[in-house]
DNA sequence: ACAATATTTCGATAATTCTGGAAATATCGT
DNA sequence: ACGATATTTCCAGAATTATCGAAATATTGT
């Protein structure tokens, strides 16, 4: 997870609505959930969704499975937590420093 | 800090340039560096780099103050700490669950 | 007032992103 | 084969973003 990839998922990751369907994900577990039940969670046309999805799906947030008609989608948490891990450690350092400073 | 906040961050943070700007100041420390620092260390043109900036100050993602001729720039650890921690618990709930059971 | 330094604003262009209706594709059950 | 369901792809238009040279602004020292 270099600095380019982060930024290339971070980039993803901020937009209201894939940051939805990324919440709705995770929150999902481990099965995850049919793109046409977060459509139905999010309210948005299809192919507003199909293409939102896309973008996560390009950047490896989410992975997908075909299950006959239905398409479902899973957080990507080992990379998630990547982007975290890296927005911590290789740009948050001295974060807990600065907190216990803080009080 | 709700989620279209938090979005709004990651947007910002979701350039390469910028996230090396963020980079840069967060290990820079509180003191943070003068635009022209970053641009030394970033070798960019002047007016992009000050709209990247800009981008990261409307977000509040750094601060600036000023100091003669010279604007010191600033991490804002602790809106920077926000959206870590949404990230993680809005976002990656369940991460170390899996994480254990993955090994 | 002037020259030098630091940074922003202007202005213009190119590129990308967002949105969603309509049509296409894929799969299923009958 | 057909109709229904699930999802994507096509297409277009509107909006936003990125880039950077040139000019403008602000500050300092002399």
């Amino acid at each position: 997870m270099d600095l380019d990839h982060a930024a290339r998922c971070l980039e993803k990751l901020g937009h209201p609505t894939r940051l939805r369907i990324i919440r709705l994900l995770v929150r999902a577990g481990t099965d995850g959930l049919s793109v046409g039940a977060v459509k139905e969670h999010l309210g948005i046309p299809a192919s507003t969704l199909s293409h939102h999805i896309l973008h996560l799906v390009s950047a490896g947030l989410i992975g997908q499975e075909r299950r006959g008609r239905i398409l479902r989608c899973t957080a990507n948490y080992p990379l998630l937590d990547s982007v975290v891990t890296l927005l911590t450690e290789e740009c948050c350092t001295g974060l807990t420093a600065v907190r216990k400073r803080a009080g």
